[in-house]
DNA sequence: CGGTCTCTTGACGGAGTTCAAAGCTAGTGG
DNA sequence: CCACTAGCTTTGAACTCCGTCAAGAGACCG
């Protein structure tokens, strides 16, 4: 269903009938299974995707060999490597589905046309960039201003549905600390 | 002199003579003192600021009553609190100088219009603000896999102009570690 | 010069990591 | 529908990186 987009579209601008055919005619609704990537690092991101259902996202493999999940895209997300997208150089990441998804996969080629035939478009993508750099700023402040355990409580407060779909050793790893160490947050011995 | 920014825009898109006259008529620059704030906690966030010469910086004030610096901005970079300028929520975050500077400071009436009277100005904003958060992306990635030694050389040899011009104590909250911590890896006590 | 920032040093402590092993759980195929 | 396996979570002990505190030494500015 692209509905789900249209319909994050018109929360930020308006379409006309005929920008929407236009639009429709551009996307591209695919499955992906669990634990499939839709990037991996070195390869060059060229690619915005928007996940209509399930959720994905991009880790890194740390100096010890871990993965290290640094960012997840649920439902009217969009998930990218912006710094890969736009210099075109190898990614240092990966991105992955967390859950059985649907996503929308969105060529850059096939955005920039996009963009130029229906420029409203950079408004809706500006914004939404715009928020997601705010909510950024958010998750700087707390991971540099709270422990573990507050990081996780907030978190859990904050995405109690979430930490249930997701396994927790992504969670911890989200927010900076070990597995074992989440697992003594939860048994209350800490 | 506005034409920083001009330069700055037409990295990204090309304005017609009339336009900038148009987006000149909406600026305004101010010389602002170190230590003088553009924004502070509990305040909302109604204006963007663009860095012509000198050094912002974005900060908070933490559990311990310590400074901890989130953000710089230098020479051609935008500065504000996205979710308290989307949401009209008070900010959780102080913007000061962290030099005297010279600053263009757009505020949200004024820059909403002139998005609407110069519409090519959203693909701009738009590509910059996919930028910033990209580099927001790798500043993750550093935080979560340096440690705080390696952060400081990863900083210090990306940046050692930079290094110079900002106390120490401001780059040391910025890579996440003490003042104290810092001066025992210049030293080499580590 | 005098006072306020800023940087340095060392001793001590604690939050969170690492490692290894065991206990669960859920998905898969027989 | 059960058995098996791989992946996930839990536990505890030892360790370490880095923070905190406190005090002193510079450095910069009015």
């Amino acid at each position: 269903m692209y509905e789900a987009l249209f319909r994050h579209i018109e929360k930020f601008i308006t379409l006309e009938s005929s920008e929407i055919d236009t639009l429709e005619s551009c996307l591209n609704l695919s499955t992906i299974k669990k634990k499939e990537h839709l990037l991996k690092e070195g390869q060059v991101c060229t690619t915005m995707y928007f996940v209509v259902k399930g959720c994905m996202r991009q880790y890194i493999i740390n100096t010890k060999g871990c993965e290290q999940t640094l960012q997840f895209a649920i439902e009217d997300w969009w998930i990218t490597d912006q710094l890969s997208y736009h210099n075109h150089i190898p990614s240092h990441f990966y991105i992955q589905a967390v859950e059985n998804s649907e996503i929308i996969a969105m060529d850059k080629s096939v955005l920039e046309a996009l963009l130029i035939e229906i420029p409203k478009l950079e408004r809706y993508f500006r914004i939404v960039s715009q928020k997601a750099f705010g909510a950024m700023q958010m998750r700087i402040k707390f991971l540099f201003t709270m422990s573990a355990e507050e990081r996780y409580h907030h978190f859990n407060d904050h995405f109690p549905e979430f930490v249930q779909r997701v396994p927790q050793y992504m969670i911890a790893s989200y927010l900076d600390f070990s597995a074992e160490f989440m697992s003594k947050i939860r048994a209350g011995k800490v």
